[in-house]
DNA sequence: GATGAATGAGGGTTCATTCAT
DNA sequence: AATGAATGAACCCTCATTCAT
């Protein structure tokens, strides 16, 4: 997360730029693995011949098969924990224009990592306690701005929430969904229907009857 | 469907029950498996140990890994058949309760299946494209009762909707979310309080507004 | 081989004769599931199920797989025992007329058990050392009427053959071979022509010079 | 066919060489097995305990069992297409010679791989259909040079028969009975001995009556 | 005598991981 | 740093054999 402090020697650094750029040549062959092949059929061979490197390589920037799950799906976590507060900060002060703008961010970043994003629901045989916890934690974090953009439409008066913790954790879910189900939503729509589909819904249950028309735009079909 | 005749031999009437509880067995087996150590750790060795039964025993009831992992999804999706229109027949003639009722089946039934319910997200491996294809259609059939009853809530003006299929649909992920992200959920709420919440968040987008007044016992908290 | 002496009392002569019945049930079974599936579809459940008794009962009346094995290959080699003789015996004194006979009756034979007649040459996980000795043994004993004709023929003056053994040995393996390569023959010739092309070929090496006109209808084509 | 040219990478000529090894290795493995333990009982897990590496290496250079049994019988039908015509070449320009040294060097390249010979007679259940018909195909186009060799003969006026392709089929089944009842056959004779009696029946069976005399020292003991 | 449910060793195959080069 | 050949535990599945009924 944080910036490495600066190294003591060039080597040390000119070590770190290649491990990053291997993190990423690796992890970017497992993204294009896992679209094409779907995400079951990471294994280990595979992903070195998609990567064009050995197996032995992988093994020397990843402890092993979970380390590089791990690192896919963090890979969209840390998507989701720079994307997000972007989208929010370039959509003004409205807390449900921004809103608006971190759920279609979310889900965008969600479609750009579509098969990495269902990973998270099978991590299954890889992935010890300890990292299925980490990513459930980074998940829920994830969440944190739509959490507090909801909140402070709350507070401005302007959305009705018993619950605004819930309303923030299914929109989370709708933005998984689009991964989860894209079987069934790519029969009738596109990933802005969808977004606008299901922000419309939410905004139904939540904006305040006196605000409403004021973001028809958002409401309407 | 329909109860089957006196059989002509008692043997086969003991063979059939046989059939029965093993199969039933094993898929309890099965269900405890995943509860115990993940839906991951279904291995036909495990399967056959938790169920205190050989190996070989297993296929005699099941034609191979897939029949079983078919078998304990569909059950849960039988469940459904089952229970949601039981639930909507019993609850009146109001469309509004009458979805209330739907959607508290549904969530009960993933609640019983909890583990199971999960594994229609990470089966791939194992099912054939043949056997993925049954259980995508088996799970959009399953929402049929929920869309029907939206529809039928739209038609008599109770409800607003642009798209009920939408709507339907997501509170079937909503029920299966409290499977998928019981780890999220439960650090907050019982099943009938998720209920409760995700119901009234629903019919806050969709109730109409000349009759919300009627529902207040659903949407308020 | 000699018929069982007079049983002490009733009821084994009734086992007897139920064992026999067995047995014979049994073997057809097993003849009509090779016909059918191969001579390697031939589990003893599947042996079960084709001759419509329990895989218990099997084993009641042979000691196990190996025992069926030997069994169908005994079988085969007594046809052979009582064809063989009785194809010769029937056919007159005049030693290469008899040979002829023979011959036709040892591939008639083969044909009528083609697929068990293969299983000699793939008994392989079954029979013991022991069971396939005796096969052997009886295989050898099996073309001894052909070896004992051809000797005839040898001592009349009528045949040439500075191996009678080998004549007769391979006079079987063409017998044989109407199974083992009936893919291949079957293209180009049925059972008739297929005995007297072979036979004229043996004739034409071994026939005496000045007896060769007597039997050019055996000979020409 | 050609020898490769030089490779680009000397990497690739070494692996190229390591793959070459190891499927000598194991093909060899096979045959030793076959030899000691009879022709069923090449497992793979018994294969890679003889060959001494792995179960999991045998994969590297083979796609399975069908694989593995495959090289070992196209070996054999490798070792026809070159040891036969090399003998025939090599046998000057009489048919008569030409054949007698083209079944020469089948019983020869037989008796070398005695036990991989027996493996098409009882493949069956590892190769699947098409594995199996590429075999039979391999094997009648083995008998290609001693089809036409009797041919030229038979158009030379040397040979007489009504059906030439029948007399070669049968030189390749007595081929194969050498491995097939070698049990057999050993009682009495070694491979040359076998070599000159079959060729010598076959010639007395086929050999035209005006050039007999010029191969009596084939036709007679 | 007869049944068939149950067993479990063994077979083919995959793949995460290691280590000599 | 990088390779990739090699390993072997684990998986799914079959089938000869047993034994309680």
């Amino acid at each position: 997360m944080s910036e490495p402090v600066a190294p003591l020697h060039p080597q040390d650094a000119a070590r770190q730029t290649l491990a990053t750029q291997r993190s990423r040549q690796l992890l970017d062959a497992a993204a294009r693995l896992m679209e094409r092949e779907g995400s079951e059929a990471v294994s280990m061979q595979a992903l070195a011949a998609e990567a064009g490197v050995s197996v032995g390589l992988i093994y020397r920037y990843f402890g092993g098969k979970d380390e590089v799950l791990l690192a896919v799906i963090t890979q969209v976590l840390d998507a989701f924990a720079t994307e997000v507060p972007a989208a929010i900060d370039g959509a003004g002060d409205d807390p449900v224009r921004r809103l608006a703008a971190a759920f279609g961010a979310y889900c965008r970043v969600i479609d750009e990592h579509r098969h990495a994003a269902v990973l998270t629901y099978r991590e299954s045989k890889s992935l010890d306690a300890a990292g299925r916890e980490r990513i459930k934690q980074l998940e829920v974090d994830t969440s944190q701005p739509l959490r507090e953009t909801i909140r402070a439409g709350v507070a401005a008066g302007l959305l009705v929430a018993d619950d605004p913790d819930l309303v923030a954790y299914n929109l989370l879910l709708l933005a998984h969904s689009w991964a989860l189900k894209h079987w069934y939503f790519e029969r009738t729509m596109d990933l802005d229907t969808y977004i606008r589909a299901q922000l419309a819904l939410t905004l139904r249950a939540t904006l305040a009857t006196d605000h409403a028309a004021a973001y028809s735009d958002l409401v309407e079909p």
